[in-house]
DNA sequence: AATGAAATGAGAGCGCG
DNA sequence: CGCGCTCTCATTTCATT
């Protein structure tokens, strides 16, 4: 049941199938067998080998944010006065926690966090940029990027090129 | 298969359902009934119901760029020169064609587009900002954000709170 | 050691009340 | 919407290379 060891050898026939399945993991096995010249089972072993490796993290629907009342995408920087270990350890822990807080990632450069945000109004951003960044004493600022279009919109890795 | 109509109405139940196979969508019908309170054959209904109104609009397996030997994650904000509506829409076609680009959104505020680039090494990075960026009469200018972390990730949206 | 073919079992899909 | 059926697909077994 999907836990264990980390890094494994993958080969060509791996990386064929992950390339399915990062755009529909719902295809069957089958099908997966005759895309990449394997038989059923060979399929079903190795996803599960790639699942246990945790290789393969997640399998997710993709929900559309706008149809579900939730129609504003919002990426913010955010500058922190202190990034001592405890203090950025905080602050992931808080980030990650924030169900608005679609993505996160912490970065180089000239800001310290960037982070993807789904709301559903302008309103809610403006409440939550109060509980999140006036409200954290170690932010020093945060700028704020409004979504006119989800250009693409994925996790697909780029494999095998 | 799954094509129609932009819009439907959804109820507690319809997001109760989201709200499961967003995290995992590999969870049984059965299961997904008793979580919910409904039977089978209704989550198998509205499942299909969301699916061809696109609220459910894909079904994909989450796969660790590490450990496909793709272990760089940046951030980049570009700002282009020109906002014609012809040159916006060619910037996001090429953009959105690229296949390290994972994510692309246009965007207000004090830059253009960003996106999230997924590449093996920095040497890739910087060969395709000279493709991307460099080559682009209509990039002005870019910031890079290298992530050192992945502190949340996901494509999951805040639901019903 | 990993594969493919055949058998088993669980789950999705559909019509019924 | 829930119940029960059918049928596809996932999963296991086993012989094979």
């Amino acid at each position: 049941m999907a836990q264990a060891s980390p890094s494994i050898a993958l080969d060509a026939f791996d990386l064929a199938i992950l390339n399915i399945l990062q755009r529909d993991n719902s295809t069957p096995q089958r099908v997966i067998g005759e895309a990449v010249n394997l038989s059923a089972p060979a399929v079903q072993r190795r996803i599960r080998r790639m699942e246990e490796a945790r290789v393969i993290q997640a399998n997710v629907a993709v929900v559309d944010p706008a149809q579900v009342g939730q129609p504003i995408t919002i990426f913010v920087e955010v500058e922190v006065i202190s990034e001592t270990a405890e203090l950025i350890d905080a602050a992931k822990r808080e980030f990650a926690s924030v169900p608005e807080v679609q993505q996160c990632y912490y970065v180089t450069g000239e800001a310290d966090f960037v982070m993807v945000i789904v709301v559903p109004t302008m309103t809610a951003y403006e409440a939550l940029t109060r509980r999140l960044f006036f409200g954290n004493n170690n932010v020093k600022r945060f700028r704020t990027f409004v979504a006119m279009d989800r250009v693409k919109v994925g996790l697909a890795v780029p494999l095998s090129d």
